[in-house]
This record gives C-alpha cells, structure tokens and sequence, in this order.
DNA sequence: TTGAAAGCGGTACCAT
DNA sequence: ATGGTACCGCTTTCAA
C-alpha cells in the first residue's frame, strides 16, 4: 500500500503506474487497455480491473507525455490576436473548427496578442504543432516559418495579401469587393464616387484593396473617385454629410454595411435624397441593411467553406513538401436594392 | 560531424542535444545558457557558443517536455465552442488576454465544438492547463470540474446561471436586462407588455433569464407580460407585425437592439406608430440603435474589465483551496431615447 | 565552470 | 496474456 498523505491541498496527480499499481498491473498493461491497441490481447478480467482502477482515481493522461512520446501532436495551431468579428468570419471560423475535429485534429487557438512576428513564430513553435493556420495575429515573416517548419510544422498557411515566402497562401482578395461596387455604381450613372476609409485603427488591410478596387473599376469607366476618411461614430458622420455638398459626388461606397448605415443616416438627416442626391452602398450583406429605407444595395461576401479549408490543411500535413498553394477564400457578388 | 541526410523531408528536430554537440558542451550547459540559470556561473565564451549553435539549428525548446518535466504548465484553457459574437463580448474577451498574458500565462482556446459536457472535461484535462475559464462551450458538471481539480487545475471558472458545486462562478445575470427594460416600460406608462423570445438555438439561455426579469418587473406593478416568439428573419418579422393589432400590446422589449431593429421597422411597414400605439426597446447599445428613427431605447451592458477577472484566476491558482467566489460579470443601466 | 544521470508520464518493442 | 525496459526532450541535483 502506497503512503500518500491525504492532504487535499496536495494530492499528486494521478498516473498510469497509479493505475497499474491499484489495479495489480504493469504500466504496459494500463496503456494497452486504455487505448485499446489491437496488436496486444489483454484477458477481459485485466482490462475491467484496469478500467475500474482508472476510473476510481480520476485517471486522465497526459497529453504532454503522450505527444512526447509519439513524437506528434495533431495540433493544428490557429493564432488569434483578437477575437475576430463578424457573423460571415465567425461563422466560417466554426465550421472550420468542426471540419478539423472530424479529421481527428485538436484545434488550439492561441492568443498572440501584442507579441512580434517572430516572437510569436517562436512561441508558436514550442507547442510544435503539426499546423499552423495564421489567420489573424501576427503576420508570419519567412523568418518565422521557416522555424515553425524547422521544428516539425507539416503545414504553415497564412491568410495574407501576398503570398509570404515557404507558406501555403490563403487571401482574400478584397479588391474584389471594390470592383463590384465600382462597377455596381458607374452601371447605375454614378460617376464621382466616394469611397469611405474607417479611421478605426487594423482596418487599413480591407479598405485599402476595397478602395484600389472601386479606382480600377471606375477610373477606366471616365469616373473619379474620392477616398473619404470616417470613424464610427455619429459626430464623424454628421461633420462629412454637413460638407457633402462641397464634394460633388452623386455616390458613396460606405466600407460596409454598418458604416453606410452610419453615413446614410446622416446624409438623411442633412436633407438629401439616397438615391436621388447620393447612392450609398455597403458591403457584407448584414441584416440590417434589408430594414434600411432605402434598402441599402451591398456586396455580399461568401467565405469558402470551413470544411475546403480543412481538407487542404490535412491534404498539406500528408504531403508536406508538395508545392505552396494559393487559394482564394472569397467570392463577391452585388446585390442591388434600393439605396443606388 | 554529424551525418544528418539533409533530405529536407526528414530532417530531424533539433534538440537541445544537437546544441549541445555544435557547441561542444552539454546538454545541461544548454539548458543553464538558454534559459539564464542564475544559481550556475558559465563562462561568457559558452555562453556565446551555445547560442550561436542554437541559432544556428533554429533550436527551439519543446513545451510539452519542459512542463512535462517542470510539472506545471501556466497555461490558461479558455474552452470555446463558437466564437462568440458581439462587440461587447469580444472587447471583454480580448482584455482578458492581454491582462493574463502580463500576468505571464499563456492563453489557449480550445475548439470544444460538439462535444459532451464530461468528454470534454476530460480533453481539458489531458492538457493539464493551471485554470479553466468555461465561458463558452460545453457546461461543466460537477464531475467535470473534480475531474479537472484532480487533474492538477488550481482554478476552476465556470460562466453560468447557477453556481456549479467545486467551481469560482462568473455570473451574467441577465433578468437584471429584463428588470431594467420593464421598470423602464412601466414608468413611461406601458401596461401590456411584449417580450421578444429568439427562435434562433443557443439563445435560451440569455432569453429566459431576461424574460423572467421582465416579469418581476411588470407583474408586481398591475402589467402583464406576454412572450413573443421570433426569429431573426424579415418574414418572421413581417408575420408578427402582422397580428400585432390582435394582440393588444402597447409595448415590446425586443430582446436586444438587433431583434428590436427588425420588429420596429416590421411595425412601421404595417403603419404602426412606435413609440405612439407602440413602444420598442432593446437592449446592448449597439450603435445602430442611435441611427435609427426613432432612436432605439436600450439597456446597455458594461462587462467587467478583463483585467479584474485576471485578477481573480491569478488569485484562485495561488490560493487554490479557498471558498468559491461569485462574480457578476455584468452591470445593466436603463439608456432612454425615442422609441419608448 | 561543467558534465553525468535521474526522472517527469507515456508508449511500444521484446521477452517470458 | 503480461511485464521489463528503453526512450521521447528537457531540467536539475550532485559530483568532479
């Protein structure tokens, strides 16, 4: 009989030469029952004391242990500064969490918040992950994926503009949602175009490329376009609508959903007429933009599947060395209504 | 020198072992530089060769074995079925990384999509984190949570109505949302009263609370209260506003601003005046509800800084045996505009 | 100042 | 059908 003090404040955590040893066993014997392995028979007797053994202790293993030993984790590493937000992002998010589990990979994300590129990498590495999907936090440098797949990562994508030396690229190509509003607003007769930019701090990523887009789609077509600065709150918006008429311009891509709501109702409430005066178009397709009057007119974004992105981590961690692949995580299309 | 095959398909992780050899020292020499042992003295001139190897392989140290052998893992689990949706929330979620972060813990979110309550107390504990904060995913059973305590887990946090029998509670009691929004109702002279019951899944858990305080609110003051099914679609909606007249309510709390938008702009479409035959109120304090015409009244929603709840794990893992403490993570204040 | 060696908790090969 | 044992990568005492 073991002389463990039954101090509760104390009390070790149980292991696997816990179990074999209440259960009369060896520690091999514990590991075959617990897992089953086939290529061992264990008596039926044995494998119930085992079990009854584990059970009455609370045995659970340790995942550290384990993945020490057998030199591989499953871990598929999703870095997270910050909480992403967004019901098209958080829904895509989820069915990705889902799709990886089924392939029988544990999802961890990992907060890098505040942490350099190559801190992270470093800090990343250490969990040695069989995976690491950089979708937010910090961007990985060629640097840091080159010690991510030093220290056994099968799969480094990065969802990035450019495609980062050594990684799988997923992007999402926000022009795209540019070019269909450009487009969208020079068929409807609009010519000078506003183009709002979030003075929120970590949008520039997104409304850079949408601006670049809706320049390419409408400065072919003989149209200008006037990049407008807008922070989200009702002040900003009512100082722009109050020298709306200064600019001369007959319509107005908002960023998205929510700040064109923003904009609309201030352009409204200084007198002038959407569509009429001004068209203002969204993006994401947001509920809210349906209850609007005007309805609001809007590109709508799908996410690639959660289930496709899964597919290719596992696809990657099989066959590590294949050639980095690009894939775009996004598709745009308008949606008209009322507001152009 | 070593004949590592440099078939970039198999080439090994380097270890401390392989510092050690380049450098010509060993692995305890290794260890003492790299993590800066101050009991050891060691020479500049290793020091400097130990690193320059280490750098040179891209060495980096194994967590799993380092807790393995140190026995303790400072890492923090924050189960996550979904991502959780939300400005509120989400700014919440991302002090509170940043605070335990400071507070040198290393945060991890597990992905727990889909599974039961007490398998997935166990994969937590395989991992043996230092704390649990359960604020989404599965709840934790009484089993669970001994489970994870045996398991080594100092600090236990569950994020629930009720108080789980072993653990620290975060409460969000949200019947204060619905005591706020019917006191208000009541003052400003509404008898019959609407309450917005999401159909959405997942969502019973805030609205029967809310409900519930809309009850004791109206109920003692000669209301009545009648529930409201209504999911988050224009046609539903539409449904509703329909029989509204049938219904004989004078005013409804729509659960929060987002249902409120939607049932209010249903209500106008049917020619009804809001706040005139009847008022709306919502609740979160979203932005939109400011743009709207008439503005949305709302009961706001103040979590508690992340910071403090740091505070709190910091203190339970290092006092892990004391009583268990109730927080409330939220506070409600009545915002009065238009609409009521 | 440095090295040898034990051991953290599991797994899996090789005996018996 | 089971047990003994080496080993995964790292830390840390104890000796030299």
């Amino acid at each position: 009989m073991s002389q463990i003090p039954h101090t509760s404040a104390e009390r070790p955590v149980p292991t696997s030469a816990d179990v074999a040893r209440l259960a009369g066993v060896s520690r091999a014997t514990v590991s075959y029952v617990l897992n089953s392995t086939s290529a061992v028979r264990i008596s039926e007797a044995t494998r119930l004391r085992v079990r009854e053994a584990a059970d009455e202790l609370g045995y659970v293993p340790h995942a550290a242990a384990r993945s020490l030993r057998s030199g591989s984790s499953r871990m598929v590493l999703l870095p997270a500064a910050a909480v992403p937000v967004g019901p098209l992002y958080s829904r895509f998010f989820n069915e990705f969490q889902w799709a990886l589990r089924r392939l029988d990979y544990t999802v961890v994300q990992y907060g890098s918040l505040g942490m350099g590129p190559d801190e992270a990498a470093r800090a990343w590495a250490e969990l040695r992950p069989v995976a690491v999907i950089a979708l937010g936090g910090p961007q990985l440098t060629p640097t840091g994926i080159q010690l991510l797949r030093r220290s056994g990562a099968k799969a480094v994508i990065t969802l990035a503009p450019e495609p980062v030396a050594g990684a799988h690229a997923l992007a999402m190509d926000h022009s795209q949602v540019g070019l269909h509003a450009g487009t969208h607003l020079l068929e409807r007769g609009h010519r000078r175009i506003g183009v709002v930019i979030p003075e929120e701090p970590g949008l520039e990523m997104f409304s850079q490329p949408r601006l670049d887009g809706v320049r390419a789609a409408v400065e072919g077509g003989g149209g200008t376009v006037v990049p407008l600065a807008l922070s989200y709150e009702e002040a900003s918006a009512a100082a722009l609508a109050g020298r709306w008429r200064t600019l001369g311009l007959d319509a107005v891509f908002a960023y998205n959903d929510e700040y064109a709501m923003l904009l609309m109702r201030a352009l409204q409430d200084e007198g002038l007429d959407v569509p009429g005066e001004c068209a203002v178009m969204g993006a994401d397709d947001l509920m809210l933009g349906r209850l609007l009057r005007p309805r609001l007119s809007t590109v709508q974004l799908d996410m690639a599947t959660g289930q496709h992105l899964a597919d290719l981590v596992e696809r990657v961690v099989r066959n590590p060395d294949g050639e980095p692949e690009r894939h775009d995580l996004m598709i745009a299309r308008t949606i008209a209504r009322e507001s152009t």
